[in-house]
RNA sequence: GCUGAGAUAGUGUAGCCUGGCAGCAUAUGGGACUGUGGAUCCUCUGGCCCGGGUUCAAAUCCCGGUCUCGGCCCCA
């Protein structure tokens, strides 16, 4: 026996039921916002991820060598791929442009709950402006994306990188010393950045505003708070008004209710200005669940500069998490189950079936030739909302004998209006 | 990469400590029941993750591997 390759998984109908209307539920909401979806290959050179993240990140890739010696990568995201299809097709067409998509990918690492070496993910990018009234609107879309799934309990955090790292430069902190401090800062490792920065030989008061910045966390209010700070750091005024102009439009937007963390840093330095993540707490471990903002990729791939942001969701944690809070899917339902009684009535039964199939409904029939309470049984379980009866009397009149699977009952339905009569059953079942 | 727990019919489990015919429930197939489902009863099929060791004898004890579930690391 062969088994599934670890940190994959296998889907039933039921389960793909399921990713199905949750998928549906995405696409329709970003496409209300005008995203259009991009198709992108499953596997990429190498080159592209490692000049984007690294060469670090080879060991958490699915890499390999093909027969002609290239080496390619089985895509571990999926903003790499948009922002080089972007440089190669996309540069021309009018902006700003809106794009999604939805795709597997692949990461070697050790899986654990919501975590998996093939998972999903649905993202956006947002390429061509950078105004506050936009970036307001990604993050708008990503939380009505939450609600819209039926997600009850979540935070949005958002932080913007350019205040920190504005006042890092005024201390003169060398290069390497700035990475290794916002990687101290992701960490919420206070300790050990106040240490980097006494290092560098950072005065006091400088020590003592960085921290405090970190300390801002919290609602909308900060915002005031932070207008403190420039009196003493005039470089701050423009992108805390930027930060307070996004702030403002997602209050229009009707988004009040977010946390301000200006540590949110979203670990790799290609991230500029505004950054945001979601996280859902009932996950653990891995309870992040979005995460994006503002970057800057295309230089990097050889492309004119232009303002990019974007976010990604991880598919199969949104699901677990609806599943967690005990969401109820609804289930695509068959619609009607035949049941030739003898043989005699197969022919007429295969074409009641085809026209119905034709109109749109579900309709399966009894295919081993199984007496009616056997047949009955077999339609009960596969959940149809119908079973039709077809023997000798309704097969010499045009009629089916049509049982709700729900109430019991039964009623003889004339072939030509079957389709009206469970088009309105489906839908009084599924209101 | 570190660490804890675990793996027994399709699914859920008992047995393991203290080695001795692998049991139960449920689902599937067949039947009771050849024009009416969900119930009941009977019945067939189906299993000790893989490899090695100890032993007269291993699901059980020991070693290694694989996979799963957690907690870290990482998380583009």
């Amino acid at each position: 026996m062969i088994s599934r390759p670890r940190g994959t998984r296998d889907f039933t109908p039921e389960e793909m039921d399921r990713r199905d209307h949750l998928l549906a539920v995405l696409k329709g909401t970003v496409e209300s916002f005008g995203y259009g979806e991009i198709g992108l290959p499953a596997f990429e050179h190498l080159d592209l991820f490692t000049l984007r993240s690294g060469p670090g990140i080879i060991g958490q890739m699915y890499n390999f060598t093909d027969k002609n010696g290239r080496n390619l990568a089985l895509r571990p995201e999926l903003t790499a791929s948009t922002m080089r299809f972007y440089v190669n097709n996309l540069q021309n067409r009018p902006k700003p442009q809106k794009l999604y998509y939805f795709g597997n990918c692949f990461r070697y690492e050790r899986p654990q709950k919501g975590r998996f070496r093939e998972f999903w993910q649905f993202g956006v990018e947002f390429i061509g402006s950078s105004t506050s009234l936009a970036l307001a609107e990604l993050i708008a879309m990503a939380v009505k994306l939450m609600d819209r799934s039926g997600l009850r309990d979540f935070q949005l955090n958002i932080g913007y990188l350019d205040i920190l790292r504005t006042v890092m430069a005024k201390i003169g902190l060398p290069t390497s010393a700035l990475a290794s401090a916002l990687v101290l800062i992701d960490k919420k490792n206070i300790e050990g950045l106040e240490d980097l920065l006494y290092e560098n030989g950072t005065s006091a008061k400088l020590v003592s505003d960085i921290l405090s910045l970190l300390d801002v966390t919290g609602g909308i209010e900060l915002l005031e708070e932070m207008e403190g700070m420039e009196r003493d750091y005039p470089e701050l005024a423009v992108p805390l008004e930027r930060f307070r102009k996004i702030c403002h439009w997602l209050v229009i937007m009707g988004i009040d209710k977010f946390n301000i963390d200006l540590g949110v840093v979203r670990g790799l330095d290609y991230y500029t200005g505004m950054v945001f993540e979601i996280e859902a707490p009932m996950l653990g471990a891995e309870k992040q669940i979005c995460g994006g903002g503002e970057y800057s990729l295309v230089p990097l791939f050889g492309g004119r500069e232009v303002a990019t942001s974007g976010f990604a969701l991880g598919f199969d944690r949104l699901l677990l998490a609806l599943e967690n809070q005990g969401y109820v899917f609804r289930a695509k339902r068959l619609d009607l189950f035949l049941v030739p009684v003898s043989p005699d009535d197969i022919q007429y039964t295969v074409g009641v079936a085809n026209s119905l199939r034709t109109a749109g409904l579900r309709v399966d029939l009894e295919l081993r030739g199984r007496n009616v309470k056997k047949a009955m049984k077999y339609g009960n379980s596969l959940g149809a909302a119908y079973v039709g009866i077809i023997g000798e009397n309704e097969r010499n009149r045009s009629l089916v004998a049509v049982k709700d699977m729900n109430s019991g009952e039964q009623k003889s339905v004339p072939e030509a209006d079957l389709v009206s009569y469970l088009w309105e059953g489906r839908n009084s079942l599924q209101t």
